[in-house]
DNA sequence: ACTCCACCGGAAGAAGGGGTCT
DNA sequence: AGACCCCTTCTTCCGGTGGAGT
């Protein structure tokens, strides 16, 4: 059943993809004429000496097969991880690094590894990776978590079940097939059967909102202990959901080894804040953190090392200047280290030195590459912003165009309700504004500081750090925020005053 | 040493929208 | 249908505070 359900699912995205070219093609046959041109557009793009071998290995969703300078952190965590295979509860783990310094990639190439082993001398024992970012809730993390070991079972189930048949066709046959086998009689592998087919019936998968937490928390629990195995769960950016949920989760599946009887789990938790821990309750601190890894920023050597692997896969020979690696790294060294941003850097280089129909990148493209991965952030975190955020973002900008410097909360807040009141939207309160104000500034859209002036109170002073202009262009192609040029007069006025 | 500004930011909980269960 | 549950957004309330001015 779940695997025509799969079948079924791959089908309709092949089904879908012809689909789609049609109705481009029709766009095409709208266009009298246009044809030949339409093909020769990306017939040039296709002929012209791509710069690219292998654009793949350059992605941040690629994990390598080698990790240079992280030989020792993996080997820290093979070592503690070793246990599983042979059955015992490994240790839990903490992972500490800031972002890009290889954690994830190292973590999921060990994993690899040790689910391959573990396949290799037929010890149970798989690893399940959650990125706490994407599930950020206690209800979200059980769920899916309960979600695949159900998914698990079912297919272990269904397995066992068309080896039953099979065997029992063959018994039919002849009855002396079953001397080899646990069963005594055909009606043994029916009461089996059954059994199989019950339990299987008894899993019921957890919807996405609805159930109570501590259901979710028992369904999972069974899904885990129907089948003896070791499980390492690998949380991915723990520090994410302690933030937002507390440590109930971490609480809830630390203890869960003294009551679960056949399987057993044990946690890696990736974290790029070195004191989330601090808001842990010591219960869960001591067990989560059993074996400590650190992964320190890349130097800018280091960088230059790995992008010199990765480029010997990914560009043709004779694609890169000599000084396009070094630069890459020496921009990405002082964003702390970040291997993801040197990759990028690299990747868009490419990208703009093919737009510009070179087969060479050079310097200069580095530095276009460095602007336009900024810009295109800012683009995307602007322009999906909530209305209300988008406001109060419009507000600073407003400030900023007039020349105000060390622009405070009450001054935002005051342009903020003429905005709303001018374009006829809810005004939150100023409280609720200081909030988002926070967040555009953990964004990096403002920067804010809280500063006391003394006599004259206590405030957060903020300053736009994204380009004016740019910034102002997005905002007002939103149509929610359209009528706001014409209000703009009344800001004005309060300029004035 | 004390005051007092103009906010900050935590806590609690209302409202509303997602959903399930019986 | 009505009772629950979860999650997010927002409000209300309020104690807290760094340092210029006195």
């Amino acid at each position: 059943m779940p695997d025509t359900s799969r079948d079924g699912d791959s089908d309709t995205i092949f089904d879908e993809e012809p689909v789609d070219t049609d109705g481009q093609n029709a766009l095409f046959d709208g266009l009298p004429g246009d044809e030949e041109a339409s093909r020769g557009l990306f017939d040039d793009l296709l002929n012209s000496e791509p710069i690219f071998e292998n654009k793949e290995v350059l992605r941040p969703s690629y994990t390598p097969r080698r990790l240079p300078h992280r030989e020792e952190q993996i080997n820290n965590m093979a070592t503690i991880l070793v246990t599983a295979l042979r059955g015992d509860t490994p240790s839990n783990i903490l992972i500490y690094g800031k972002t890009g310094t290889g954690k994830t990639a190292s973590a999921k190439f060990v994993s690899e590894e040790l689910e391959s082993t573990s396949e290799k001398y037929e010890v149970p024992c798989e690893v399940q990776y959650i990125n706490c970012e994407v599930t950020d809730t206690q209800y979200r993390v059980l769920a899916q978590l309960a979600n695949t070991f159900i998914d698990q079972n079912e297919q272990y189930i269904d397995q066992q079940l068309s080896e039953l048949n099979d065997l029992k066709a063959r018994a039919n046959e002849s009855v002396s097939v079953l001397s080899e086998t646990e069963f005594d009689s055909i009606t043994a592998i029916d009461d089996r059967i059954e059994t199989l087919t019950d339990d299987r019936e008894q899993f019921e998968s957890v919807p996405m909102t609805g159930w109570p937490t501590d259901r979710v928390y028992s369904t999972f629990f069974e899904a885990v202990e129907y089948a003896e195995r070791v499980v390492v769960i690998m949380l991915d950016e723990i520090d994410k959901l302690v933030e937002k949920s507390g440590d109930d989760t971490l609480y809830n599946l630390s203890r869960m080894n003294s009551e679960l009887e056949n399987s057993r789990v044990s946690i890696i938790g990736i974290s790029n804040d070195l004191k989330f821990t601090d808001f842990l309750d010591p219960r869960v601190k001591s067990s989560l953190g059993e074996e400590e890894i650190v992964f320190p920023p890349y130097d800018a050597t280091q960088l230059k090392d790995i992008l010199q692997h990765r480029s010997e896969v990914a560009f043709k020979s004779g694609a890169l200047s000599d000084d396009v690696i070094p630069l890459c790294a020496a921009f990405a060294a002082q964003e702390h280290g970040d291997a993801r941003r040197a990759l990028d850097l690299l990747r868009t280089a490419g990208e703009l030195a093919e737009r510009d129909r070179t087969d060479f990148i050079e310097e200069e493209h580095v530095r276009q590459a460095q602007e336009k991965i900024e810009l295109d952030r800012v683009v995307e975190v602007v322009r999906t912003l909530p209305t209300q955020s988008k406001l109060v973002l419009y507000a600073i900008i407003l400030l900023e165009r007039h020349g105000v410097r060390n622009i405070n909360t009450g001054e935002v807040f005051n342009i903020y309700k003429q905005l709303c009141t001018e374009i006829g939207v809810d005004v939150l309160t100023q409280r609720r504004v200081t909030d988002l104000i926070s967040e555009l500034d953990m964004l990096g859209i403002v920067n804010a500081v809280v500063v006391s002036k003394g006599r004259y109170g206590r405030t957060k002073e903020m300053s736009l750090s994204v380009p004016l202009e740019d910034t102002e262009t997005i905002l007002l192609s939103d149509s929610r925020l359209a009528d706001v040029e014409e209000a703009q007069p009344f800001v004005q006025a309060r300029f004035d005053e």
